[in-house]
DNA sequence: CATGCAGTCTAGACTAGTTCTAAACTGGGA
DNA sequence: TCCCAGTTTAGAACTAGTCTAGACTGCATG
């Protein structure tokens, strides 16, 4: 929890027991949480903690690079603490979202898209389990 | 105009006044127009048109496989008439959305994905004009 | 110890995208 | 002509997300 502390200072985030419980549940989900899937986790911890202050503390950790926001689902932004590049493959059926490592799908650097600057790029599989 | 009547008939919808609006203009767009900006469109020719009418006919037209709906944007799904596989590229400046053909970028196919069958995939770039 | 102040939190209002609903409209059969 | 299935409409309802005004916190100062 100490770390956790330091990481919030370090990035220039106050800490206070709101930020914590957000940043504690959204820095160590394997899953890819929408806003209010963090709000309903926090709650059962901090049960007075208001919709603004989770929206205001995921959009800080975005800010300051600790968590990325995706838009991955329609309907509503996902959050990642994964920030390092990979790709991701979504369940038609469950609509889950699994990580897929950055090697595990071979994209030639793609140098193509005339007069534009790739600053990024990923893929998005779409699949089912088998 | 009658190529559309035909069109949708034989996508199995019925068609309407409203509806040849819609597809009219859907179908034929260059660029990946949200709802609001294909009702904001078909309005002007036909003023009396309904957002539900809209939003139905699109999804309608979806549904049949006419055009594609694809989340792209943050906070609207936007509408593609171009269903053949093709990647994007997203303008990080203007949020415009470019197509990219499917042979411009290089991708191992991928079959990486244990226990997954993938039945599609597509690349997302971002970039800014040079 | 009181005061002030910057930063934070809360509830609820507000906005935008999308779907739903109930009632009116339309147009081809019986 | 009447009916019925399918369509359209306006507006209500719902959901994701942002904004606002006022209350709260805790540190720094006099």
């Amino acid at each position: 929890m100490n770390a956790l502390i330091d990481i919030l200072r370090k990035n220039g985030i106050q800490p206070t027991p709101q930020r914590l419980e957000v940043a504690k549940f959204v820095l160590a989900t394997q899953s890819h949480p929408t806003a209010d899937q963090v709000l309903k986790e926090v709650l059962k911890r901090c049960p007075t903690v208001s919709r603004a202050t989770v929206y205001n503390t995921l959009n800080l950790l975005v800010d300051k690079g600790l968590i990325a926001s995706r838009t991955l689902k329609e309907g509503a932004v996902v959050f990642d603490p994964r920030t390092q590049r990979h790709h991701h493959l979504i369940d038609t059926e469950t609509g889950i979202i699994h990580d897929i490592p950055w090697e595990s799908v071979d994209v030639r650097e793609p140098e193509i898209c005339e007069g534009f600057e790739v600053e990024d790029y990923h893929v998005v599989l779409r699949g089912r389990k088998k």
